[in-house]
DNA sequence: AATTAATTTTAGATTTGTCTAAAATTAATT
DNA sequence: AATTAATTTTAGACAAATCTAAAATTAATT
């Protein structure tokens, strides 16, 4: 029932790239882990053995229940500790994920529920993605991809999806956060490129690219 | 600038056997770390290429000044943790240690240094025992072990240097504690056990085995 | 359909930290 | 002082997690 560091980051790795079940392939998951497929592959076939994996050779894998379950222990822990770092520490939003991801890695399950009781059981973390309950429910939030916002409407910042330091460094220079509230002005077809405004500042132009990995809650106008 | 969990293990329990700077032994070590010799010897070694150890072969070692530093950075880690666990979480102050063993390895500077701070700077963890700031400095505590204290004076329990779940289970039951104000009733020369009493209870008597492993400070009789 | 390209797996090596068994050294005892 | 006992180290093996290079399999392309 404990699993090594090691075993963690791959079931966690594998969480996120399966998404809704899909069939994860072992290139992806190398390049996800930064390491090997050949290690991959090693990896595949001692999770399998543990039941945490559906894996035929060649063929992709996907977590079995148990593997869920277990990522979603994984999380729940890292999504705690980013809300403890930036509620309680005050750490800025974008600090903590390198921390909490060393700081999941500690099993004690009473910890946890201890952590999760201080902090007033918290439903989402700093970034707005939802942290699941001791049973591994979460509350899904109603969130959608900014390119899919049409103009003339705000949507409020709920997630983003790529945590790269670069991405972060990006948008805390744009002043974007989670909570920000911003207005789609117009969308270039050319590019994809999407004009933005926020509160009274002037409006500026941000690449799909961007685009594609912050999420917004719906919001009315203000 | 970084240790492996394993080394910071090693590190960390040749502090503690070290104390004022005395030579340590490799059986000691193995047996403290629940390892044995030969593993001993092998991480001694690597400790000496590192420079965090002086080591001659069958003439015993002791940490040198770069090894201490290093390890009352993993104590201050330790002890941060333990007093975050019992003040924030409501832990009992004997459950922190297991839990505090796995926090301390890490490693993130800013992590500790913010957690200090959360915490208000505190100078004793829950068992008594002097926390280290960022430069390494500790504040001594005026501890005596209980064996010492004279019969007809009261002392104010300061720590406890034995952490096995046994006698920390045996203290919980004989309602003592950190902070817990105790007055020495009796000596017995026979087997040098102590009779104590506490507040309103009714007296008792604790082996010589407990009382060694007891510190406290002197209080004036209330 | 046959060939080429891409992906994935296997085979074998490496590093870290551990172990056992045997050898070397130091300490204790007759 | 010589022998015995205890301690410590070395030598060689093993498990976990990684890697490179080569082989196997699947996918893409002519």
């Amino acid at each position: 029932m404990n699993y090594s560091t090691s075993e963690e980051n791959y079931i966690k790795a594998i969480y996120h790239l399966q998404g809704d079940s899909r069939l994860v392939t072992t290139n992806e998951l190398a390049e996800e882990l930064h390491t090997r497929p050949a290690s991959v592959t090693d990896m595949l076939k001692k999770l399998k053995t543990k039941k945490l994996l559906h894996y035929e050779r060649y063929q992709g894998f996907r977590l079995s229940p148990d593997g869920k379950k277990v990522a979603l222990g994984i999380i729940r822990r890292h999504r705690l500790w980013e809300f403890f770092l930036a509620e309680k520490l005050k750490f800025d939003w974008n600090e903590v994920h390198d921390v909490a991801e060393e700081l999941e890695h500690v099993s004690s399950k009473k910890l946890i529920d201890k952590l999760d009781e201080y902090l007033g059981f918290p439903r989402f973390d700093p970034h707005g993605d939802p942290i699941p309950d001791q049973s591994g429910k979460m509350h899904a939030s109603f969130q959608v991809g900014l390119t899919e916002l049409p103009p003339d409407t705000i949507g409020e910042v709920s997630s983003v999806s790529n945590q790269s330091s670069e991405m972060l460094e990006l948008l805390k220079h744009r002043n974007i956060g989670i909570g920000t509230r911003l207005e789609v002005k117009k969308k270039f077809e050319f590019d994809h490129s999407i004009e933005i405004k926020i509160r009274n500042l002037p409006s500026f132009t941000i690449s799909e690219q961007l685009a594609k990995n912050i999420y917004v809650k719906y919001a009315k106008k203000s």
